[in-house]
DNA sequence: GTAGGGTTAG
């Protein structure tokens, strides 16, 4: 069999791929025709070359050789690999059709598929299936359902297949645990990893790198990098390794809070620890450039990438338009995008939106359906951000009229509406100052049974406290709160300027301790609306010690901020005021020398 | 297991 493997491999080398109908008609005996397209599909599903092997796998039934099961489930864990699930369920049928019969391989690969379609339902009707046919569950049958629960969000379930696990006396691993903690962490619940880590300690299954990497990540989302490194000597100590995924994690964390610098001094580290950056690092690091405004330094990176030996994904381009639109460079976000088709890459989903919001942004709502009709033609039907960002940026053209029909336009084409849509449509309605209106779309939001989040609570407390209906506006601040939904320094913003605005500086100034004392730091947008609210009052004295204090504080102000403080002077006081600034910031430059 | 698309403030 040793040689029979070196010549098919020969043969297929040779692209003589032809060789299979030769097999199928019955040249050989059956018998040995058999073996010999068995060998040929193993070595195509070796070279993850999934259309030969399903183009095999047809022959060979249709002609009434039956494939080895083994092959059968090396063919399905590809296809689950590139999320083609309907062709696995086809394959699966076909074998159940010519009698293959399936083993507990088979089962819980296609159970995988299932879930990581987010098709739970299916996977149980599956798992009932596998049952009747007298195929018992093991392990690992429960861990892939395990999976696919969390990947939903359905943790109680999912909790609850870990017990039912343990009653039948399975072993339970790092597998088992591993998804749930996954999914916690990705969706911010790091109390609940944390417990689900020592429960996990307690049934003697010991944690990964993937574990670990899972809750540096949680930390990393949520700006708090430090504390993800504090894991490192935890996993040190137990002599599991960072792997390039660790870092990965690590280097988003600082692009992230924009310290693109400490990032790159990771990059160097893990190249110095021989592990090799991988696309995922160079485009984490570009993004992160990109979002703080440093375009032409991601651009270089994307130079750098190549030189190293990776070659840019859609990802890299994907990270480089919308850099090129958010600076408005129309110009260069096409320059990407030919580039993409020049190198053979496809757009995908996430790329066409990119191009659509862009083109939005710069107003061009002709180029952006034609881009629409592209996607479309290449399979890619709008989605629901796909409409909501049509939605969103058809509001902001102004167009309130047209993004309704858009709004009913996506009912109709099967598309539910999200929190997002109802967000942006509220906020419209809000900005051109109907604010019934805009309270009557929240209801109608809530009737549906969306979950209102910290933008929507933010847009309708910035609004109805930016006209003076503040009573409404703190009315909204406490739903939110006992919704468990909280503040962040932009919802407090809102209610700050409000109060400003009509003149209730004692409350605002209650707010702005009180944010302070929930652990939320104002940011340059409060220091200016205070100040500003204090130069109207002619309050210059104590708007000048608010502006101090925003630089003691580091919080850099902008041209915004120095607005308000001018706004009131007449012109013979400019150069006064001009002259007490520059000595606030030389006062504050030496205490930062001074520290340094 | 890690990276790219949608909603918020002066």
């Amino acid at each position: 069999m040793r040689s029979a493997y070196w010549v098919v491999e020969r043969v297929i080398n040779l692209n003589m791929h032809s060789i299979v109908d030769v097999l199928v008609d019955g040249y050989l005996n059956n018998e040995a025709s058999c073996k010999v397209l068995d060998l040929l599909l193993w070595l195509y599903t070796k070279k993850l070359d999934v259309e030969r092997c399903l183009w095999v796998f047809d022959k060979m039934v249709k002609n009434g050789f039956l494939p080895d099961v083994k092959n059968c489930n090396r063919i399905l864990r590809i296809l689950r690999d590139k999320g083609l699930v309907g062709k696995a369920r086809e394959v699966y049928e076909l074998m159940g059709q010519f009698g293959i019969k399936p083993t507990i391989v088979t089962y819980n690969t296609m159970l995988d598929s299932f879930g990581k379609e987010g098709n739970v339902q299916q996977a149980f009707n599956l798992l009932l299936e596998m049952q009747g046919n007298g195929c018992r569950p093991n392990d690992v049958t429960f861990n892939t359902l395990i999976n696919g629960l969390s990947k939903k969000g359905e943790f109680e379930e999912a909790r609850g297949l870990i017990a039912n696990a343990l009653n039948k006396g399975f072993k339970v691993s790092a597998y088992t645990y591993n998804s749930l903690i996954c999914e916690y962490c990705r969706r911010g619940m790091l109390v609940e990893a944390l417990g689900l880590k020592e429960e996990m300690k307690m049934r003697g299954a010991l944690p990964t790198v993937l574990t670990y990497n899972a809750f540096m990540h949680g930390y990393c989302k949520q700006g708090r990098v430090s504390s993800a490194r504090q894991w490192i000597p935890i996993m040190l100590k137990k002599n599991l390794m960072l792997d390039i995924v660790s870092y990965n994690i690590l280097i988003y964390g600082y692009c992230l809070l924009g310290d693109t610098r400490e990032a790159l001094i990771l990059l160097s580290e893990l190249k110095k620890r021989n592990l090799k950056p991988s696309a995922v690092t160079y485009n984490t690091i570009m993004d992160g450039f990109s979002r703080h405004g440093d375009l032409e330094s991601a651009r270089q990176f994307k130079d750098k990438m190549i030189k190293d030996g990776i070659s840019p994904d859609i990802f890299t381009y994907t990270i480089l338009i919308n850099g090129s639109y958010r600076t408005g460079n129309i110009w260069l976000a096409k320059k990407f995008y030919h580039e993409i088709l020049h190198k053979g890459l496809q757009l995908d989903r996430i790329a066409y939106t990119s191009c659509i919001a862009g083109e939005l942004k710069l107003g061009d709502l002709y180029a952006a359906f034609k881009l629409q009709e592209e996607m479309l033609a290449k399979e890619f039907p709008a989605d629901v951000i796909t409409y909501n960002v049509f939605v969103d940026g058809i509001c902001k053209l102004g167009d309130l009229e047209e993004a309704c029909e858009l709004l009913q336009k996506m009912i109709q084409d099967g598309i539910v509406p999200d929190h997002v849509t109802y967000t942006s449509i509220i906020h419209a309605h809000l900005e051109i100052g109907y604010l019934r209106k805009a309270r009557e779309l929240f209801g109608e939001m809530l009737s549906k049974g969306l979950s209102p989040t910290v933008v929507t609570y933010t847009v309708l407390i910035h609004a109805h406290a930016g006209e003076g209906r503040l009573e409404l506006a703190f009315i909204y601040f406490s739903e939110m709160m006992e919704n468990g939904i909280l503040p962040n320094v932009i919802t407090y913003n809102a209610l700050i300027n409000g109060l400003c605005k009509f003149i209730k500086m004692d409350e605002a100034y209650r707010w702005f301790s009180q944010m302070q004392s929930n652990g939320i730091l104002p940011n340059k947008y409060t220091y200016t609306i205070m100040i500003n609210g204090n130069c109207d009052l002619g309050n210059w004295e104590e708007a000048l010690r608010l502006y101090k204090e925003m630089l003691d504080r580091g919080i850099q102000p902008d041209s915004c901020t120095h607005s308000a403080l001018f706004k009131h002077l007449r012109k013979d006081y400019m150069s006064f005021a001009v002259q007490e600034l520059e000595s606030i910031i030389l006062d504050g430059r030496e205490k930062a020398e001074a520290i340094t």
